[in-house]
RNA sequence: GGGUAGGUACCAGAGUGGCCAAAUGGGGCAGACUGUAAAUCUGCUGGCUUACGCCUUCGGAGGUUCGACUCCUUCCCUACCCA
């Protein structure tokens, strides 16, 4: 039922960042083997960003290949952690979740990465399960399995200790907290980003300290958002959503730098080995202009999420739209309660969200960002007749039909 | 518990009674150029306003003053050193 071992090996180390121990992996894999019982894949879910992009697929899509493989993958929602409210890198400490909330967002969790994932071999667990029935007095045991020396190790935690910044004691128990998980779950491989190699790691650590098989830990490069520099992330807003449209996501591919482009082709689009290679050969020779690369990428990526089809017309759109440089065939419409026909602009942008104050539509006008059916706006106090639909265009890429209700 | 240094806009960081909506840099947005890339150049970057001005903002709350980001009181928060 399962590959050969080398088979599932080749595959497993596919693009991975780490894997360790390889050789702990291997005989998990041949006793997998010889007993037909597969093994338990684990990858743990932050509920409190729900909304999944490209970077979180990456990790998603090795899970993926484990679950081809006849593998169990085990999605952990953390829960039990959300509900604190995890204060890691001092952003405003984020509003602890309520249970019904976590479970909520594990929903959405989950469907969008079916998008990526099998339903088969798939399970979905909160962690609160079990850490919730912890007493005070197995927390102390677990605090005891680990020191401060250990913990300061955690490259974010020895940073921030170094600048000065305040870090809390209970984020000393995160780490402990997802270690335990493994334990609970008898976890024999976990996998996570290159940001989580510590507390993977930690993950080992504490299997062993209760006598269990530790686990394996397989980590992935942390993709780069849109901007190129800093990891994707919703909050950055540079990334690239699973659920995005197909347009949305051929564009914001078609913006990414030069040099990523090989790496969205590796991880955002999960081509295989060869196709990447033969691609970074040929963007090194000259012989591929990047921006066909770019194209290409683009597309398998939205071929990847939605369908051949839609890669075709979103490659399609995004050239009439800037190459000719014309409108995108389908605008969103909208209609504004108006007293009358005509309006200032700086009111409808507001309105409709197009600028985020008055203030900041004057600042585009004068940018000249603004454009009105094609026309350039030029004066901050022009109005609009809007009763008839009116194309309106902000920046590159927004654009809204809009009329009088 | 004692001491020291701090808390300023998205971030970093100037500013020590009016000239401060607050220097500078980064980031962001817009424009030109392009391959919706990079680099470069230009403009903008609290809100409202028919641009005259008004309102909110410099950890919180009070106070002094004609006037406070700047002075005082008090509270909260952070780091470091000593115990």
């Amino acid at each position: 039922m399962f590959p050969p071992l080398n088979e599932q090996m080749d595959i497993i180390r596919s693009g991975v960042q780490e894997l360790l121990p390889e050789n702990e992996l291997a005989q998990k894999i041949e006793r997998s083997l010889k007993t037909g019982k597969s093994l338990q894949i684990k990858l743990g879910c932050d509920p409190s960003r729900p909304d999944l992009h490209l970077g979180h697929a990456v990790v998603l899509g090795k899970m993926r290949q484990f679950q081809d493989l006849g593998h169990n993958a085990v999605l952990l929602i953390g829960d039990f952690t959300g509900m604190i409210g995890d204060p890691t890198g001092r952003s405003k400490t984020r509003p602890a979740l309520t249970l019904e909330e976590t479970r909520q967002n594990g929903q959405s969790y989950i469907e969008q990465a079916t998008h990526v994932l099998s339903s088969e071999r798939l399970a979905l667990v909160y962690n609160s399960e079990w850490l919730g029935k912890l007493s005070f007095t197995d927390v102390v045991a677990l605090t005891a399995k680990f020191t401060v020396a250990q913990m300061l190790e955690r490259d974010d935690f020895s940073k921030r200790y170094k600048a000065g910044e305040p870090i809390s004691i209970h984020e000393f128990l995160y780490p402990l907290a997802q270690g335990y998980d493994s334990v609970a779950l008898d976890t024999d491989v976990e996998l996570g980003g290159t940001d989580q190699k510590f507390n993977l790691l930690v993950g080992r650590e504490l299997q062993r300290a209760y006598g269990k098989e530790p686990q394996c830990i397989l980590t992935m490069p942390i993709l780069e958002g849109t901007d190129g520099v800093e990891k994707m992330s919703k909050s950055l807003g540079n990334y690239i959503g699973i659920t995005d449209s197909p347009r949305e996501m051929f564009g914001k591919t078609m913006s990414i730098p030069d040099s990523l482009i090989a790496r969205y082709f590796r991880y955002g689009a999960f081509a295989a080995d060869a196709d990447v290679k033969a691609m970074e050969s040929g963007l090194q020779s000259g012989s591929l202009h990047p921006r066909n690369a770019k194209v290409q990428t683009a597309m398998s990526i939205v071929a990847r999420y939605h369908g051949d089809e839609a890669a075709k017309g979103a490659f399609g759109e995004f050239e009439r739209m800037f190459v000719n440089k014309d409108v995108p065939d389908e605008i969103e419409s909208v209609a504004l309660a108006l007293e009358s026909a005509t309006a200032a602009i700086v009111d409808v942008l507001a309105q409709t969200g197009l600028a985020a104050s008055k203030g900041e539509a004057r600042r585009l006008i004068q940018g000249g960002g603004v454009s009105v059916d094609g026309e350039r706006v030029s004066d901050i106090a022009a109005s609009v007749d809007l009763s008839t639909e009116r194309t309106f265009k902000v920046g590159k890429r927004k654009f809204l039909n809009i009329r009088k209700a």
